[in-house]
DNA sequence: TCAATCATGTAAAGGGTTACATGATTAG
DNA sequence: CTAATCATGTAACCCTTTACATGATTGA
C-alpha cells in the first residue's frame, strides 16, 4: 500500500506530473522505494480517481500535472501517524546466508567478500550523492539528509559484519 | 522468486512437510522472509511439478514430507554463486523519513523516538533468541548466527541513527 | 530532418496477503 | 469426548514486473 502514500507524499512537497514523479523514483527514491513507470500511471489514475490527488494543469503531449487534493493531505498524515510501520522487510541478501551452508567455504567466503565491496561502494555512492546536493534549508533537505544518513550507517554497518563473517569461516 | 529458493534451502538441510516448514517460517526464517500457510503450500506443489522436490514420505493426516532431488539442490548452488542479489529492499519506515515535514516537530519526533524502542526492543529479542538456542556445530548454527548477529548489528544502528536523527529536530 | 526526450497508457504474468474450507489425530 | 494441534488445499484480490504500444515536442 506505500506506492499510494509515496506519491502523495511527493505531490505534498509540489506538483508534479506522472513523468516528473517517475524521475524522482528513478533518483531519490530508488534505495527506499523502487517503481515503475507502469505502476505510477496506473496509481496516479487510481488516486485521481479516489479524490485524493487532482489534475490541476494540463501541458503539450498530454502531459497532465497532479495536485493533492486536502483529502490527500489529511490520508497521508494519517498514514504517518496512525499506521504502524511494517517492521519485517524482506532480504534477499540475508535469506542466502542461511544457507551458505550447502557451498564450499569459498564460495561462501566470496559471497561475503561480494557483500563487502557491495556496501562499500554503495557506501562511496551515497557520500558522493550527499557532496553533490546543495542542502538548502527546507523540511525536504533536512528529512533527504536523515535519511541519506541512515543509509551512510546502513551501507558501513553491513560492510563491518560482512567483514566479521567471513572471519568466522576460519 | 526468493520463497522457492528459501523452501530448497530449508529442504536442503533436512526433509520436511509443508506444515514444518511454515513452522520454520514463523520462527527462524520470519524476519528475513516471511511467508504464508497459502503461500509455502502452493509454491511446494510446483517445485514438485518442476521436480526440484519430491514427496519422500506420507504421513497421517495426509501428511507429505519433502526432499529435495538433486536438480533442486542445482538450482539452489546456482541461485546462489550465478545469481546476484537484489540490491535494492523497501522500506516502508525509511519512506516515511522523507515526508515527516507534513508533520509537526513534534509529531515527527516520536515517530523517531518510535522507532529507537522499535530497535531497541528488537536488539533485545534477539539477544534473548541467542541466548535460548544451543548452537551445535551444524552448518546451520554458524550461517544462523552469522544472520542473527545481523539482526543484533542491525538494530544497533537502527537505534543509535534514530537517536541521532530525533537530535537533528531542532 | 532525425534522434533524443517527454509523456502516457494497457495487458499479461508472477508473487504475496487474506479469507474460506475441510478434516484427521492426539492428549487430557 | 472435546479442545488443541496437525495438516492440506483453493479462491479472490492486490501489488509488482515486464513488455508492448503510441505519439508529441525539442534541440542539433
Amino acid at each position: 500500500m506505500s506506492l499510494k502514500h509515496a506519491l502523495l507524499g511527493l505531490l505534498s512537497d509540489r506538483r508534479a506530473s506522472g513523468y516528473d514523479l517517475l524521475k524522482t523514483f528513478e533518483t531519490s527514491l530508488a534505495n527506499v522505494w523502487p517503481a515503475t513507470q507502469s505502476q505510477i500511471y496506473t496509481e496516479l489514475t487510481k488516486l485521481a480517481g479516489s479524490g485524493l490527488i487532482a489534475v490541476a494543469a494540463e501541458g503539450p503531449r498530454g502531459r497532465k500535472e497532479y495536485e493533492i487534493t486536502d483529502e490527500g493531505m489529511a490520508e497521508l498524515r494519517h498514514w504517518l501517524t496512525e499506521v504502524a510501520p511494517q517492521p519485517v522487510n524482506r532480504s534477499d541478501v540475508l535469506l542466502r546466508v542461511f544457507f551458505l551452508g550447502v557451498l564450499t567455504p569459498e564460495q561462501a567466503r566470496a559471497y561475503l567478500t561480494d557483500l563487502m565491496e557491495m556496501s562499500q561502494s554503495g557506501y562511496e555512492q551515497l557520500r558522493r550523492l550527499a557532496d553533490s546536493i546543495d542542502w538548502d534549508e527546507g523540511n525536504l533537505s533536512v528529512y533527504g539528509r536523515i535519511a541519506l544518513e541512515y543509509g551512510l550507517r546502513f551501507n558501513a554497518m553491513r560492510r563491518e559484519w560482512a567483514e566479521w563473517a567471513a572471519g568466522q569461516l576460519s
